[in-house]
DNA sequence: CAAGATTGGAGAGTTCCACTATCCAGCATA
DNA sequence: TATGCTGGATAGTGGAACTCTCCAATCTTG
């Protein structure tokens, strides 16, 4: 197919996928002549994955393209992948107080025997919100850490389990990145819910 | 004190902080003269929670105001403030896809008994992921919904009893936002580092 | 009490991002 | 052969979050 039936196929305007090709979330197409390519149904997927990364996520161009590229260099690989899946995350500058809250972090993860080798992006984020929770006299302790923890593995089992059924290591990678990447707000959401059941039900309203 | 002392102890650029009070994420300071104003530590404190919701959670200035206000709306009501403080979520087209998945959605509160009266958002944005997951071919079956689900009300559990010990109303409603709000991309990286650990365990790694 | 800095308020300017539009020569189709 | 689509490049758009500049009034310091 060409980009007009591309576009139409995806929903995704002309104009939009030649900026997303410029910018290298997706390959170009076969070139069948000076000003003529061909695409076909992985650049149909992938601009699916990318429209998905970016409007239901609300990923950036540029941490869509940090997901993509780990999906791409290993597919091969879930558990790597699912390492790498993770996104944006903001440059924290390496306060004393950070420092503090980072030693914190790597308690937990020892206390838990959680074996984590690289995922340095998650520390930090991690770090950083007990920090500012701290700074705004709202720190979180211990005991409600270890919990939400403990909550973290059980929903990390079910993440995992949803791998299970994959075919293809293609298919597997690409689950692995929406199940880190795009299941992010709908936990979030059932959250919401969840919390405002337990407060109407504490509150016996 | 003055603006730019307020400045200085919020590490906030005054004209940043003017920026603020235009948008009415922060009240005018108590004048005293025609170009004078008093602020206080109410004003720090509001300043720091600001800095917090957008540079932490990465809200936007709009999602940020909107948690503001039904924070000193709501301010003695911790329930309301749960229902209200969700903050930021995409506005959904609705296509007969969302609509199936939205009756899902009713279907898993109505299974989890859950009483939950407005939240709208909280149901679309869940609807939307799922609606998504459809259309990339990787749906997520009911069992694991309703897994998520009970992991988002032990987790909400958590969530409320750190509610309990908060001495004045002002103080829980404040509270309430910050766990709503700024704890998701913590509750999301421990997500991602359970998951590395689980990944590694299955894989013997 | 004069000089210099600071203030509140308002508007304009800046930077970044995610597109979107325009242009062009080459190619496909009728 | 004319009409429209194509890849590639460049420029433009609109929104968001600041940031700068200006002003007269006011405060502070010497």
């Amino acid at each position: 197919m060409r980009i007009s039936e591309l576009s139409r196929r995806s929903g995704v305007s002309v104009a939009t996928i030649k900026y997303y090709i410029r910018e290298g979330l997706l390959p170009t197409g076969r070139p069948t002549a000076a000003t003529q390519a061909e695409y076909d149904d992985q650049h149909l997927r992938r601009l699916r994955l990318i429209r998905a990364l970016i409007g239901v996520r609300g990923l950036s161009v540029n941490a869509t393209r940090d997901v993509l590229e780990a999906l791409s260099q290993e597919q091969a690989d879930t558990h790597r992948i699912l390492g790498l899946a993770l996104g944006a995350s903001r440059l924290a500058e390496e306060t004393a107080q950070e420092h503090r809250q980072l030693a914190e972090v790597d308690t937990l993860i020892e206390e838990m025997g959680w074996r984590v080798h690289s995922n340095a992006s998650a520390r930090t984020a991690l770090a950083d919100t007990l920090a500012t929770l701290d700074d705004l006299g709202v720190p979180l302790d211990w005991g409600a850490l270890l919990r939400y923890a403990k909550l973290a593995e059980q929903t990390a089992g079910v993440d995992l389990d949803q791998l299970e059924g994959a075919e293809d290591l293609l298919e597997a990678a690409e689950r692995a990145v929406l199940l880190t990447t795009l299941l992010e707000p709908a936990l979030l959401a059932l959250r919401k819910l969840a919390q405002e059941h337990e407060s109407a039900r504490r509150h016996n309203i």
